[in-house]
DNA sequence: GTATCATATTAGTAAATTCTAATATGTAAG
DNA sequence: CTTACATATTAGAATTTACTAATATGATAC
């Protein structure tokens, strides 16, 4: 396994740092959206989910389709469904010890 | 599979936010370490790793045995270790689309 | 008990990230 | 080519997160 270095890597995590991005994530993870859905579905405005979904696509999290006017992200690739899913097995085996890690340090 | 609150989730994945944490847990992943070998290691300074290392524990991807005036610290358990190897596996293989996205959202 | 060493905690500052509001771009329809 | 609508981008303010320096706690050895 080729290891990325370390700052490529954090990049790519970055997709996963942010509770907005996160539920981005989860909403289309099954099937793809337009960003006018994920908006509407998140109650958010378009200006940060589209800042959002830059971040996602950049991260290589997501890919997006443009249809006329509207473009339909969708999850890059089974891979990537695979580590969402994961997510949740690892926290719900870890879930009872989670307490402090108030999203920062102290 | 009992789903986390979204909340909960992203304290657990705020872990991985950070370069020094997930330094850290590379660090850790295959043996434990002691406080000072970590801070050695990545040469960072006691206060800040003190505290990167009561985040991570906040999120449960760590735990700390004390030995005498030691702390020892590992990684929770195995399924963290797959987690944290299945980002290289997820990396590795959209490593290539990843351009902006430099740990913000421009 | 006192000294020493390892680690943890705190407070305040510094830095990074996110949000909001405004504007720009791009596509389709008329 | 003008309008309307969907999405993207930008700039600056607001918020969050991280760092530094100082101090506190806790364990061992004397």
């Amino acid at each position: 396994m080729l290891k990325v270095d370390i700052d490529t890597k954090m990049k790519f995590l970055q997709g996963f740092s942010h509770k907005t991005r996160v539920q981005i994530l989860e909403s289309i993870k099954e099937e793809e959206k337009t960003v006018s859905q994920i908006v509407e579905e998140l109650e958010g405005n378009q200006s940060n989910i589209s800042q959002h979904l830059a971040c996602l696509r950049g991260c290589g999290l997501i890919v997006g389709r443009q249809e006329g006017k509207y473009v339909h992200y969708r999850v890059r690739n089974q891979l990537v469904r695979d580590l969402l899913t994961m997510f949740d097995v690892v926290l719900e085996d870890v879930h009872k010890d989670i307490a402090c890690c108030d999203s920062h340090i102290d």
